[in-house]
DNA sequence: TCTGGGGTCCTAGGACCC
DNA sequence: TCTGGGGTCCTAGGACCC
């Protein structure tokens, strides 16, 4: 089968965070809200209407404060485990369409089509409205023979969502050409602020004008993604389709305090919870680290930092504490206001298959970890943990409107009276 | 006064080696 | 006093994405 039958879906949905508010909250149905970042720092997902008052992704909470009272907004702190569970629900409705699923975001997933016979365009209708039925959420759907032509499907159906009720197709070169010549350079996937910028200098304003240019000399100017850009705006797929999710390459973990901190045990323990927050997600895609880097954020943006080797690769919980310790005291300066602190794990490889140095005499308990995890996931995050995570969290991020864990925790389930 | 978090990939430049 | 060239590896920083 040639290339030419493959076609690609991106399906994703419309304000996604604020259509996982309403599914348990119908009476927000037709009432505007926004939901805000980690830390209620700033809007990061909206309906049409804060958008339509020009509230722009990422303006800060006290800016518009008064505009969301004045409108009687309805506004929620960010609840990722609601959104998290969600998202699954979505990529397995998705599943009943093709076996050709790739997760790209908690809110979108490519698809992959492959000698489909029959009207795609009708098979995408039918699955959008599928997704509406069974989980009430809004999507659109962007058929092209690429992911970035896709993608810009995708960015014309969410324009246009009235007169294309949610799906363009862009496999025809005369839907697409007109696309191309009305889409800003700004918005193709892969080029931002600064790209664009460079772009209009060359007088490359549009999609269609970059479509048009010589890929190697573009490549020289700026890198192989820019060239990979342009041969898939000319519909030659060049990203590859990852059906299963790939092994982190680093993990991070990292929160604002709610209040600055300046008092060292309050850090360590910070440190130690995002420590162990990582160590998890290091076990849970079976692999080992060999280094750590810890790193502050003050008052005044800089952000000391340090990074600690551990003898050999591990996912021992305990090795990563011990170095954040070390590490703490390298960079800790009592004089300092810190606003956040995180940490992340480097030099990551696949546990399996590991050759253990006989003569390295560090501890390592896989036994330890694996209870550890068991216990965890069956009686919640941190029912068992280390004593150096502390317990009052002090530095804990502020939430003040989060909504309840609908549908991953016990005590938050919907009761009906 | 108050501005998120978690990733990826690429490039340039320095260290080091032969 | 003169002091090459090519390769690798690592890291920091920048750009991008959602």
């Amino acid at each position: 089968m040639s290339s030419n039958d493959v076609t690609y879906a991106l399906c994703d949905v419309n304000s996604f965070y604020v259509a996982c508010e309403r599914l348990f909250r119908p009476d927000l149905k037709d009432k505007p809200v926004i939901v805000l970042s980690n830390n209620d720092g700033c809007a990061i997902a909206m309906c049409d209407f804060s958008k339509s008052l020009g509230i722009k992704i990422g303006t800060p909470y006290f800016q518009i404060k008064s505009l969301l009272k004045r409108h009687n907004i309805e506004w929620f702190s960010s609840n990722y485990g609601l959104y998290g569970d969600i998202s699954q629900r979505f990529n397995w409705v998705l599943q009943q369409f093709t076996d050709k699923v790739a997760p790209y975001s908690v809110d979108e997933s490519f698809l992959m089509f492959q000698g489909f016979s029959g009207d795609l365009t009708e098979h995408c209708q039918n699955l959008k409205q599928t997704v509406n039925q069974w989980l009430s959420l809004p999507i659109c759907v962007g058929l092209g023979p690429t992911k970035t032509l896709a993608k810009v499907a995708n960015y014309y159906a969410k324009k246009h969502k009235q007169s294309t009720n949610g799906v363009v197709d862009l496999r025809s070169q005369k839907n697409r050409q007109w696309a191309l010549e009305h889409l800003a350079v700004e918005n193709i996937w892969g080029v931002g602020r600064r790209l664009s910028q460079k772009l209009k200098l060359q007088r490359i304003d549009t999609a269609w004008d970059l479509h048009n240019c010589d890929y190697k000399t573009l490549q020289r100017m700026f890198s192989v993604n820019m060239e990979r850009t342009i041969l898939e705006l000319r519909g030659q797929p060049c990203f590859e389709f990852h059906q299963h999710p790939q092994a982190k390459q680093s993990i991070l973990n990292s929160r604002s305090f709610g209040n600055p901190i300046t008092n060292k045990a309050d850090l360590k323990e910070a440190l130690a919870y995002h420590a162990t927050r990582c160590c998890e997600k290091l076990r849970k895609q079976s692999s080992l680290a060999n280094s750590i880097q810890l790193f502050l954020r003050t008052r005044h943006s800089d952000h000391p930092q340090a990074t600690l080797s551990l003898t050999e690769p591990s996912d021992d919980t305990s090795l990563f504490l011990q170095a954040i310790e070390q590490g703490l005291n390298r960079i800790y300066r009592p004089d300092q206001v810190y606003k956040k602190a995180g940490v992340m794990l480097l030099g990551i490889e696949p546990s399996k298959g590991y050759q253990a140095d006989i003569f390295n005499q560090t501890r390592q308990r896989p036994e330890l970890m694996e209870s550890l995890d068991t216990i965890n996931a069956k009686f919640g995050k941190d029912a068992i943990k280390f004593g150096s995570l502390g317990f009052d969290k002090r530095w804990a991020m502020r939430a003040n409107a989060r909504s309840p864990h609908y549908t991953s925790r016990w005590n938050d389930i919907i009761r009906l009276k």
